[in-house]
DNA sequence: CTTGACACGCGAATTAATTAGTACTATCTT
DNA sequence: AAGATAGTACTAATTAATTCGCGTGTCAAG
């Protein structure tokens, strides 16, 4: 039922709030992603579980048996994951164009004049690389 | 149930495809709309309609009564909206920093040379109207 | 050996989104 | 006046996301 190579629907809100998780333990086992989101919030064990048996379902992660539990682990690395929910935002949102989205953040007046810099900083060196 | 003013639940895929066209055409009836849909997708005439009623519910659109049909008016500007969802975004898959997507959206080879010129304009002058 | 902690699978309840059919009414059209 | 047309309200089926309890098995400690 998982395609391997397909593209995998995106992730829900919940859904990446537990593979960030998991992408910071880099191989816990469930009950360390418990643990770890107790200290946001009330969640039951075994939604933790549940959950992350849907991610292995949907391609996200995979497990192996060690000792007792099981050890999760990520499928694919968060960048590519991240960058494949930029794209599908950009392209519901904006129908596939960059640049609004860029400009609303940049007119948001949310950055810092330090993090403002590195992004024109940023720009230029990606102008340079392309002439 | 409509709180004026409150933040609403942020729009889904479908919702946003309808507002989409809502705000293209200004003051449309559910058959416009419909029929504008239509040219892209296979849709119920009835399935527009609840989907208009939704929203009306969630506080993104007004109707009043002309003639025998409803018409319907965005209560909300556009851009106000994608703001919005923009916050959204950010907030929950960079945890509000909108730096790093900006670094994605630059890094990611999508933007012209022209468009990205003109963002880096765009910084320029955004960082002068801040010294 | 019994008991408690921990792990899993399974099933299930709830809620929301999405889609659309049906019944009814009011208005044109001929 | 009759029938087609267009509009609404209401109901409902389906699917997915989210949440969690319960039963059961295993291992370790007393």
């Amino acid at each position: 039922m998982t395609r391997p190579g397909k593209p995998r629907p995106t992730l829900t809100a919940q859904e990446l709030e537990i593979m960030k998780v998991v992408w910071k333990l880099g191989t816990p086992t469930v009950r360390q992603v418990y643990e770890a989101l107790l200290e946001r919030r009330k969640i039951a064990y075994t939604t933790v579980m549940t959950m992350m048996n849907i991610l292995e379902q949907k391609g996200y992660l995979k497990k192996r048996m060690n000792d007792r539990a099981y050890i999760y682990t990520p499928s694919r690395p968060e960048k590519q994951v991240i960058r494949a929910m930029v794209r599908e935002f950009v392209d519901r949102v904006f129908n596939g164009a960059a640049e609004p989205l860029l400009l609303h953040l940049v007119e948001d007046d949310k950055l810092t004049a330090e993090e403002l810099d590195e992004i024109r900083r940023t720009i230029e060196s990606a102008e340079k690389r392309r002439s």
